[in-house]
DNA sequence: AACGATGTTGAGTTTGTCTCATGTTGAAGG
DNA sequence: CCTTCAACATGAGACAAACTCAACATCGTT
């Protein structure tokens, strides 16, 4: 019924000062634009401009259609814009989300260098926490996302990034600071620090102690990793986190860093992206040097790659 | 390049399992659809979304363009509406702006009786002395101004509501009080009030003042008019009003009432509208209730018709 | 292997939109 | 009053776009 046609020629019109104006504007005739409004306002069933004025006048309805091409046409153009980018392959949008509460630490030498390298690239990073990332994903509000359980969605592939090892910081006077390597069981009487997120998103509890069936005497939760190596430094409990978020405090001997198991917990992060996105240019290259990055700023906390 | 039908199927197509299902949405044929994306993936370089699944999975590409979709389709249909709306006659919209301070005595129970007599007419009242109302009416954001300078503007009409006289308010014991009118000169040594406008809205310094070229010792300005009553009746100054917006006041020996120059200083409210509404049937019915109504609540202060 | 459901493709038809040529209208000026 | 000019309207025809139809390809299912 109405097209997009129809706004772009009003808001030329508004723009001339008369039909035959308007058409140059278009690269039309006049013709064609006087045959474009018969039509239109033959269907409207109203005039939508009074032409025996100079400038035009628009009628009540003719305005109210401009304020519609005034909000649409400038939507459409960005997205157009967006679209082109998007093939052309050297420019376009790389929205992110962490799920990880310790994964700026690494992240923000990758967007540094990344955005040097393409400086056309529009860069977003949410650390939201407040919604769920991957499903935005999906929709397309989101370009990545860095999590460490890919789960199975359609049209979303995860690209491993690195692997880590999960390992418990404990006070250095701790009566578990003395033993090679943490069992659940040692869990036991002990109060465990998390990050505030749902159990089934913590490494420590899905993949050591729930298979043991322990569950600590305590759970309490802190949002801020200082706040949890304070705790922990002063005995009030425990808590599971990466080597390379530990690095900084047990390197400097304010809490140690003990093995979950005989075998250590290992985990991998993943940047999750939508499938067709990996043939594009960029977001190759944001892979590499995030894998790049990540191996060179953990380098010395021994990264498992 | 990109058009409505585009975004029209793009939608359908999301709501549906695929293409056969969508192109049944849109009352069209498989083949339509599989067609119109061929060339609009075509022209956009790049495939929008990947038709072996079931649902259907969308690109990044035509993610992008669903969210353009689902931003200006909305706009789409609500214009239409109003258009369709403004065609048949019996609803529409009535955005009001008033330039009067003391215009709600009578405004509201007009717009009370018209929302009976109009309920699908959308309704609004802003008291918007914040920005310039003629402008916004002649951009269409407004549908109707009450004023009382008609000033000239292409396609804009001015349809007399009612004539109202203005009258100086002054205290009991005032040495004014007692004279059958007042002349400009009488105001040299007094303290006038009035409302934060501009000089030239108002009329006791453009018809009364100004042609005698006299100047009052003071003026000050006041945003209420029972504060300027107050004021008034203290005896620190006197002030220039509509007769029914004093009379609430005079009528009870609040203050006196005091005409404004031998035949007295009288003027005309306005409700300015483009001219095309006129033909409106709802608009002609409000005006004609505007002018009953004011006609009513202003009888016993004998507004001048 | 056959079938059904889904999507693609090419040909042909319909519909729509533009241009060109010409007609109409209204304002300005002699 | 008539001419002139500019702006807009209108009709015919050219052309392109978008649809349908029919035939074919593909894939998962029975």
């Amino acid at each position: 019924m109405l097209e997009i046609r129809h706004l772009k020629t009003l808001h030329a019109l508004r723009e001339a000062d008369s039909l035959v104006d308007a058409a140059d504007r278009l690269h039309l005739t006049q013709s064609a634009l006087s045959h474009q409004f018969k039509e239109l306002e033959e269907r409207m069933g109203m005039p939508l401009f009074v032409r025996k004025t100079k400038p035009v006048r628009f009628t009540s309805a003719g305005l109210r259609l401009l304020q519609l091409a005034d909000a649409t046409l400038p939507l459409l153009r960005a997205a157009e814009r967006d679209i082109s980018r998007l093939a052309g392959g050297t420019a376009g949008r790389l929205h992110m989300a962490i799920e990880c509460h310790s994964c700026f630490q690494w992240l923000m030498p990758t967007i540094d260098q990344f955005r040097d390298a393409w400086p056309e690239v529009e860069l977003d990073l949410a650390s939201g926490f407040s919604f769920a990332p991957l499903p935005a994903l999906a929709r397309g509000d989101l370009d990545l996302v860095v999590t460490s359980d890919p789960l199975e969605l359609a049209g979303i592939t995860y690209v491993p990034l690195f692997t880590y090892e999960a390992m418990l910081a404990v006070a250095n006077q701790h009566r578990l600071a003395s033993k090679p390597y943490i069992v659940p069981e040692d869990l036991l009487p002990e109060t465990l620090i998390t990050y505030p997120v749902e159990r089934d998103r913590l490494d420590i509890f899905t993949r050591f102690l729930e298979p043991a069936d322990i569950e600590p005497a305590q759970v309490r939760t802190s949002e801020l990793t200082v706040m949890m190596m304070q705790l922990v430094a002063s005995g009030r409990g425990v808590c599971g986190m990466p080597h390379w978020a530990l690095h900084e405090y047990s390197s400097r001997g304010y809490v140690k860093a003990k093995r979950l198991g005989e075998k250590g917990l290992f985990a991998t992060l993943y940047a999750a992206i939508r499938a067709d996105m990996l043939d594009a240019p960029y977001m190759r290259d944001f892979l590499l040097t995030a894998k790049d990055t990540s191996f060179s700023t953990l380098d010395g906390v021994s990264a498992v790659r």
